[in-house]
DNA sequence: CTGGAGGATCTTTTT
DNA sequence: GATCCTCCAG
């Protein structure tokens, strides 16, 4: 959020009370209203006051009326706080807005309209992670393929990436297909979708991808949306994959008033298929864009943006903004070297308590880790200190299995043709039901053509099915005939406790001795709770599927612990970032995958990290590290030696480091930095060449790229080469990239 | 069909 | 080190 104190009204202000607060980059965003406007708003330039004062303006200005408008964030949590803040400037007006939510929110309600044009029934279910790799398990198995070389989940990540890129399956390139089981992948992917056909279901990615074909293939559809949506906003445009970039660019096309909002230096989540190329190309799609770039920063103070913006300053793939604020310098970004992963968490608990005494709220400190390993030393500290602390972003609700089990029990009340819910609940509790018995249920179903609960209906007055299976599976048909029945007489809070009461899935739980097993009664008896917040059944278990966090308005004071990712859009006064080790951050995974793209978008999220705070950062880092149960030797993430001295202030804690000798951890390259400063920058040279020796590459030598092509060597700075290719014009590239051409 | 033992695996995560 | 998953014996 935005401190007031801080914005610098203009003073040549006119017009209505809203535009005074901004200023005047702001004020241009808001007021461009026609054609298309690409809106760069760097960290904590006040974008989310600019976007939802924009919409403001539209519907208080007439131009829109709030069904007008198409307005698109990633998360329920953007798209909430939108609504809210919306809300607070124009009031009432904002309920009317029925087209702001996720993309994917948007495109069910799209779909469910028109189900029928993409060979769905508009009552079509939405599957969740579970029900599709437990699919995709049977379709692996039914090709006799070796599960363990190509496991479900490995097969659900294709799947996601194809769907990410707009590709259905018969848009797959061979050497797509390639990712999978030497090409088989193709074909599991195509008899994965026509399996959710026959299902009536849909997974995430086909919400996106289904609404696109529903356009592609009927032009009035698409018009009539076209028509509907005269002004388009889009959020957090750096996320965007490349279905959502064409079901935009599909919607945008007759009116072109499309307002996207990013910043190329925030994207973090290219593994997840989004598309920096998208804010790099928005010229291109939509010529004579207005451009407008918010690089006043409210945030934090001199110092920490400097810091910030000096380490983003080594990306070469961004579109360079420049941050300014007019803050004061305020405390430098504090470096602390530590011996391990305990001695990281003790210093930062006793810093915390420090800021706790001198009056700080504990609301106002963040812990950003890398992986969510790295909590647990946190949270072990914290208890034993009697911190309090919230984990954002963990676990999610709806996410836990006994939810999930409850869940599909009522999806299944309410529609007993859900064979993947009920091959989920049919033997939990267990009740003798077993692999063969839910086999031989399948394979009727399919050969009839009807769903397994008819199938379940009709083997149970056979002998097909024997002994304790027969009589479970004939009372659980029994049940969810009169569960069904009850849906219209019972409240659905009642009907949830009835259901889970009778089929003995409370039980379960009771009976379990687990340390967990309390924890999750609890979970059943808050999803009782939150059910009361809806209408009904049906209007319940849409929200589940699509939504799936709880909304939690927490008031008391407590350290927020969280992954860097989860950090984006938050922002507190002191935050501390732990981990700052090669290997860890930048992780080892990113730089093995994706190379220097990986590099870069780790980079983005050590930017994203340290515009978090306002006021203060400190960024820790272990000579020790215990990963996977095994001690480690760290070495300093390079993003420290990217940071520049001038923000820097570097504090060995109480001389801890000094005081540790050479340790058995210690390898011979590499004994824990003694002190800091002026050393620093040499420490880690040296580091980097014993991981990393420095190119034997030559000037005017030929070389080959896997991306690139052929090219000459112009000029060779440690392992990094600038290379003229023939085709692809002059390029930096690390030399592990490239081949020696003969 | 169930429970225990051994084995592989372990970044980030929204919808 | 911890957990989730698979396999196998009962």
């Amino acid at each position: 959020m935005i401190r007031d104190v801080n914005q610098i009204p203009d003073k040549t202000a006119s017009g209505p009370f809203y535009l005074e607060a901004l200023n005047p980059e702001q004020r241009e965003a808001v007021v461009s209203l026609d054609g298309p406007v690409l809106v760069l708003a760097g960290a904590g330039t006040g974008k989310t006051r600019a976007l939802t004062t924009r919409l403001a303006h539209l519907l208080a200005t007439g131009r829109a009326r709030p069904w007008e408008i198409l307005a698109v964030t990633f998360t329920n949590k953007a798209a909430r706080e939108m609504k809210l803040r919306i809300g607070a400037l124009i009031g009432e007006a904002v309920e009317g807005m029925q087209w702001l939510g996720t993309f994917h929110a948007i495109c069910v309600k799209i779909l469910r309209r028109h189900a029928e044009l993409v060979g769905l029934k508009p009552d079509f279910t939405i599957l969740d992670t579970d029900d599709q790799i437990r699919l995709l398990k049977q379709l692996i198995k039914a090709r006799n393929l070796d599960e363990k070389r190509w496991p479900a989940r490995r097969l659900a990540g294709c799947i996601d990436n194809w769907k990410n890129r707009g590709l259905t399956p018969d848009k797959l390139k061979p050497e797509d297909a390639e990712s999978f089981a030497n090409g088989l992948g193709a074909q599991l992917y195509a008899e994965y979708q026509a399996r959710l056909k026959t299902l009536n279901a849909v997974d995430f990615g086909d919400l996106l991808l289904e609404c696109l074909r529903l356009f592609q293939n009927n032009p009035d559809v698409l018009e009539s949306y076209q028509l509907r949506f005269a002004y388009m906003l889009v959020d957090e445009y750096q996320d965007t994959n490349v279905a959502q970039y064409l079901w935009l660019r599909l919607l945008a096309q007759r009116h072109k008033n499309v307002c996207c909002v990013g910043d190329d230096d925030q994207s973090i989540y290219g593994w997840r298929g989004a598309e920096v190329s998208n804010i790099l190309r928005f010229e291109t799609d939509f010529p004579g864009a207005k451009i407008i770039r918010l690089e006043r920063n409210y945030r934090s103070t001199g110092h920490i943006l400097a810091a910030a913006s000096h380490l983003i300053s080594h990306n070469d793939d961004r579109l360079g903004k420049t941050l300014h604020t007019m803050d004061e310098d305020g405390d430098k970004v504090v470096l602390k070297s530590v011996w391990d992963g305990e001695e990281e968490a003790r210093g930062i608990a006793d810093e915390i308590e420090a800021l706790q005494q001198g009056g700080h709220s504990l609301n106002e400190i963040a812990i950003l880790v890398r992986a969510s390993f790295q909590m647990r030393e946190f949270e072990e500290r914290f208890l034993m200190r009697g911190l309090d602390y919230r984990v954002i972003g963990g676990p999610r609700f709806y996410e836990r299995m006994e939810i999930r089990d409850a869940v599909a029990y009522l999806q299944l009340a309410a529609n007993p043709d859900n064979d993947i819910k009920l091959e989920r609940i049919i033997n939990t509790p267990r009740r003798g039901i077993g692999a063969a018995s839910v086999q031989l249920l399948a394979r009727t179903a399919r050969a009839q053509g009807v769903s397994m609960m008819n199938a379940a209906r009709q083997l149970a007055g056979t002998d097909e099915i024997r002994g304790r299976a027969r009589s479970s599976v004939r009372e659980l048909v029994m049940n969810f005939d009169r569960w069904r029945g009850m849906i219209e007489t019972t409240a659905h809070t009642k009907l949830a406790e009835i259901i889970l009461d009778e089929s003995g899935y409370t039980a379960m739980w009771q009976a379990d001795k687990s340390a967990a097993a309390p924890g999750r009664l609890e979970n059943l008896k808050e999803l009782i709770n939150a059910m009361g917040e809806f209408e009904n059944l049906a209007e319940f278990l849409e929200h589940v599927a699509l939504v799936m966090d709880t909304e939690t308005n927490e008031q008391t004071d407590k350290i927020n612990l969280m992954t860097m990712h989860a950090a984006k859009g938050l922002e507190f006064d002191t935050v501390f970032l732990p981990g700052w080790e090669e290997g860890l951050f930048p992780h080892q995974r990113a730089l093995d995958e994706t190379g220097k793209a990986g590099l870069e978008e780790e980079r983005r999220l050590a930017y994203v990290c340290l515009t978090r705070a306002k006021k203060r950062a400190a960024v820790y880092y272990t000579a020790n590290r215990r990963i996977h149960g095994l001690w480690q030797t760290a070495l300093p993430s390079r993003f420290v030696s990217e940071l520049p001295d001038d923000h820097v202030i570097s504090d060995a804690g109480q001389g801890q480091a000094e005081n540790y000798g050479v340790s058995r951890f210690d390898t011979a390259q590499f004994a824990a930095p003694k002190s800091f400063g002026h050393q620093k920058a040499k420490i880690i040279r040296t580091s980097y060449e014993t991981a990393k020796k420095a190119s034997d590459f030559q000037n005017g030598e030929r070389v080959f790229h896997m991306k690139f092509g052929y090219g000459l060597i112009e000029a060779v700075e440690g392992n990094r080469l600038t290379i003229q290719f023939d085709t692809s014009g002059r390029k930096r590239v690390l030399d592990n990239y490239v081949e020696r051409h003969p």
